[in-house]
DNA sequence: GCCGTTTTCGGCCCGACTGTTTTCAGTCG
């Protein structure tokens, strides 16, 4: 049993609990638990019960139940709790609006266990007179019900932030917004999203609430109020502007930034200074207000080194701040060379010229120019003699943009079946740079994928492994690695692993880049381009990099020319 | 069920909005 599935079970308690009614903590303790697997890199069957105990979020309780989960793939507590309450109540929370509260209420008092049941439930009335419900509440549960048929998905940050940037041209046009900013998920750069916030500041937030339901897109209103408004967008998102005086947006939007997990633990940290807070500032004892008009103040007045935005999910970054051993985080303008891009040589739109002017445009002051090679299917990847051909066209460049950027010429080589590479060593050596990757027979055995990869790195001509996970959304997840031998084996050849920055990829992820960091291994975050306007991906890459509390040194792509120019040389 | 700058027991974030109520419960983020 994996730690996906170890986690899963252990959502699936909680909400269990949750409807039989078991007090919050202990509900709260197992979506913990869960979630701190997720984002554990290490396999949970590798671990030592000693070592398991000391993953945040693992007591007594949990650890012997993920023992148990591990030696009988079974776990006895769950099989009586569901004796208890009928799972297919859990689907039930996922409508809109439907708690556990509601769920318990149907199960016990009409015999709802089912959705379809709920549904004509609702549609036969017989609802309305339950405690505390009405025709209004009823309603809402079809509507509910629907919706969740609709079944939104998260999007892709890409395509996400494309929306948002539209809704925030818009909100901007409100009159009596002082100040407004994306805040929510999208401002820490979570590679995929759910819905859209927005906060803003005014002294007449009345009117201005008012104004946003003009708005053309605006396809129904969810709720309504002076501080939060929330609405249906023509993209088919959820849409929430918050709202606060300007003396207490950074309270605001500290607060919309997030995560849930990472405000609970700071206000938890802000409580023990006997300060209260909230999206309208600090509380203290008595009573007495301290106003942040800045998101920044609110990590100032608690003492904090600024925690940004990216770092803020409770992944540990309210103790590292405590002990001010923040990261030395990677910026965009960090970014100094890009050392994974194509051209038309194979499967890209640009000329090789092209694309060496649109790096020089972007201030790169390294490119290699890295297509395909013939091994991958359908790219018109390049053989030997093609190589040898671009090698010419891409020496006449060098001599042309030497004196603005530094051209390497590489290749993308295909990493074969046995982990070979398809190409012969002779060709590989006369490159300045070697990307080596995964992209067929993704999903042969842990074992098999894991040491064909490790092969790979081991190849002493081998420079870099581009998405080294072999992920390509939301077609697949890419390989089941044993990421430590990966991790090691790259530490140890000082071999880079690709964060690919093209948001299909996002490979490493960020948990693994994280780990990968945490071992030593050198990253290089690369943007794949296949075409000019691909460099912008860029941020995304550097995204997953902050949110891997990658320590900018770690990333090649800042160093000196000079520096990755050695590294390379020394590696041959 | 977890956890410790006050704690090995007694805490565990905080406010907004809706719909049901006549002061509040449920849900959400």
């Amino acid at each position: 049993m994996n730690n996906t599935e170890i986690a899963d079970i252990f959502d699936r308690i909680a909400n269990l609990l949750e409807i039989k009614g078991e007090i919050i903590y202990k509900i709260l303790a197992y979506r913990r638990a869960a979630e701190s697997i997720r984002i554990l890199s290490a396999d949970l069957s590798g671990l030592s019960e000693k070592e398991i105990l000391d993953v945040p979020g693992m007591g007594q309780a949990i650890a012997q139940k993920i023992q148990e989960l591990l030696v009988t793939g079974k776990l006895d507590f769950l099989q009586q709790l569901e004796n208890e309450v009928p799972p297919s109540l859990i689907e039930l929370l996922k409508v809109q609006d439907l708690g556990p509260k509601k769920v318990a209420l149907f199960w016990k008092q009409v015999g709802i266990t089912t959705l379809a049941e709920l549904e004509q439930a609702a549609r036969a009335d017989k609802l309305s007179s339950l405690p505390g419900m009405g025709s209004k509440s009823q309603a809402h549960i079809l509507a509910g019900i629907k919706t969740l048929k609709q079944e939104k998905k998260r999007l892709p940050i890409d395509k996400a932030l494309t929306i948002a940037e539209k809704w925030l041209e818009k909100l901007r046009g409100l009159k009596g917004l002082k100040q407004v900013e994306i805040a929510g998920s999208l401002r820490r750069w979570k590679p995929t999203i759910g819905d859209l916030d927005f906060v803003g500041s005014s002294d007449e937030p009345t009117a201005v609430m008012q104004d946003l339901l003009t708005l053309k897109g605006i396809q129904q209103v969810l709720s309504q109020g002076n501080n939060k408004t929330s609405v249906v967008t023509e993209d088919n998102l959820n849409l929430q502007l918050w709202l606060q005086p300007p003396k207490r947006f950074g309270s605001l939007l500290q607060f919309v930034t997030g995560s849930k997990e990472h405000n609970v633990r700071l206000r938890e940290f802000a409580l023990k200074q006997g300060l209260s807070l909230s999206e309208r500032g600090f509380v203290d004892q008595k009573l007495k207000e301290t106003l942040c008009p800045n998101d920044a103040d609110v990590y100032r007045i608690l003492g904090l080194p600024y925690i940004f935005p990216e770092m803020r999910e409770d992944r540990g970054e309210i103790q590292a701040a405590i002990e001010h051993r923040m990261p030395d985080l990677v910026s965009i303008e960090d970014i100094r060379a890009d050392l994974h891009v194509h051209t038309d040589w194979s499967d890209a739109h640009a000329s090789l010229e092209d694309m060496v002017q649109a790096a020089i445009n972007r201030g790169l002051k390294v490119l290699a120019i890295t297509d395909h090679s013939a091994a991958t299917n359908g790219v018109n990847g390049l053989n030997e003699n093609r190589l040898k051909e671009q090698a010419s066209e891409v020496q006449k460049l060098k001599e042309k943009y030497g004196q603005s950027i530094t051209l390497l010429h590489g290749i993308e080589a295909e990493i074969l079946e046995d982990g070979s590479l398809d190409l012969a060593e002779n060709a590989l050596a006369k490159l300045d740079i070697v990307v080596a990757s995964l992209h067929e027979h993704l999903y042969q055995p842990r074992d098999v994928i894991t040491a064909r990869l490790v092969k790979a790195i081991r190849n002493p001509l081998v420079d870099i492994i581009a998405h080294p996970g072999g992920r390509e959304l939301p077609r697949t997840n890419g390989a089941d690695l044993n990421w430590e031998e990966v991790f090691q084996a790259a530490k140890e050849y000082q071999v880079a692993l690709e964060i690919n920055s093209n948001p299909v990829h996002l490979d490493l992820d960020e948990v693994h880049a994280r780990s990968a960091g945490e071992f030593g291994v050198i990253i290089s975050i690369d943007t794949d381009s296949h075409a000019t306007h691909k460099f912008e991906n860029l941020k995304f890459g550097v995204s997953v990099a902050r949110r891997a509390w990658l320590n900018k040194q770690t990333v090649i792509n800042t160093w000196p020319t000079e520096k990755i120019t050695g590294w390379l040389k020394n590696r041959k």
